[in-house]
DNA sequence: GCTTTTGTACCGACTGGTCAGTTCAAAGCG
DNA sequence: CGCTTTGAACTGACCAGTCGGTACAAAAGC
């Protein structure tokens, strides 16, 4: 029950860098990378947070029990990010950068020149979208629930522009090279994509939290390429 | 700023008709169908509540507020629900039986005994949704919100069991008919053909409302259906 | 017919508690 | 040494729920 663990680092124990800890001219704060103290609190700030906003929504969610979770002192928290809001945009902010760099590698892992090829990086998408809520299931709630409040324009617009372009992007290409339907309102077809697999991730980790990752997979690029109806035929 | 007002009756001096308002046995409780005057209010109770937890999530919403916006005293409230939770938790339920009838509606009106008329059917319940959720806003952006949290359980039951199951069953149809691949995971299938068509309904209300909701729903239904993918053949 | 009673629906000032944010002196750490 | 954290007390706003009361219509007495 206690507050000791601290250092636990959630999965992947890999050390981050040199941690120069470089302070931004412009804003005068610290850029504190994971390693340094301060990033460290801040990290572990981040994670208290999104656990207990997930369960309980965003203001019903105290500072104090945040930092009691944090195991860091109430005052911490405001000389780290001087404001609930703050905290909870930071928070925003740096799991969308976290998303949008794991659906741009797997964007790029996939070669592009094979026929077909931009539908199967699709999937690979599609994957590392599902691999990362299940990892961070509370960012996934999270996320959802205020992916259109007005109140978090910033982190939202960026959301849009990066983590969901990148879906856009490669739908684009799939269009250009001929894979899929001229005309194709690719960004409507982003944003059901993302929900999808946002959706169906939450559940998986709510309900069915040992169903394998591939099989889950499987069904969703199935339902993207239509291998779903081999028939098809409705009028 | 005085007290004295009293008897001023909001707006509409309407007298409400017959106003059955039989009693419930059982609870004790005022039945209130819509025509009676209790069922007028909390009708109205509910309408202002969606639109302030849709802006402002559920722990941010007064209880003055909603009171205020519906026209009504802050102890009426209290009158018909007992507290702020039951408000909301009759507001789900409320609103996720409506939606269940809309699928299911639209379910039954689509006849199934052509080839490939499951799906089809699928495509007028998708459009459904989407018609539900243009014309209830707020309430996709509450149930978005708060689908998964744990508070609202019997609720959510609910619309899993009744709402999602409207989607499995046909989905379940579709494959013993042949028309979908047999052994798709049709539970997924459905959170999934769901969570994609909630999304994209707020998207659009938010984003692009003058946007044709048949648009939306042809770009939908390629997805599922697969005409998306014309050629598709990775690996 | 008319008053009196009864029950329902609603009102709004008030209360007791909660919480974001402040302050500050005294550690800790790099 | 200077940046960061601690811990605890404090404030001022805000809010769910309460409670004594009003309004009014329909039944019950007379």
């Amino acid at each position: 029950m206690s507050a000791k663990t601290a250092n636990g680092m959630t999965a992947n124990g890999m050390t981050v860098g040199s941690a120069t800890t470089e302070v931004s001219v412009v804003t005068g704060m610290t850029k504190a990378e994971p390693g340094g103290r301060r990033g460290e609190t801040r990290q572990r700030l981040y994670l208290a947070a999104v656990d207990l906003i997930a369960e309980q929504g965003f203001t019903a969610t105290t500072v104090d029990a945040i930092a009691e979770r944090a195991g860091v002192a109430k005052g911490t928290v405001f000389y780290n990010f001087g404001s609930k809001e703050a905290l909870f945009a930071g928070l925003l902010g740096h799991g969308i950068q976290r998303l949008t760099d794991a659906l741009a590698e797997a964007a790029q892992a996939t070669p592009a020149d094979r026929p077909g090829s931009r539908v199967a990086t699709l999937d690979a998408i599609v994957l590392a979208q599902l691999r990362f809520f299940d990892e961070y299931g509370p960012f996934a709630r999270v996320l959802l629930a205020e992916m259109w409040r007005t109140a978090w324009q910033e982190a939202i617009v960026r959301l849009r522009e990066d983590a969901l372009g990148v879906y856009e992007r490669v739908l684009d290409e799939a269009v250009a090279a001929g894979e899929l339907r001229e005309g194709l309102d690719t960004g409507t077809a982003a944003t059901a994509i993302f929900g999808m697999v946002l959706t169906v991730a939450i559940e998986r980790r709510a309900l069915h939290p040992d169903r394998p990752l591939d099989e889950v997979h499987a069904t969703l690029t199935e339902l993207i390429h239509g291998r779903i109806s081999g028939t098809a035929d409705p009028r």
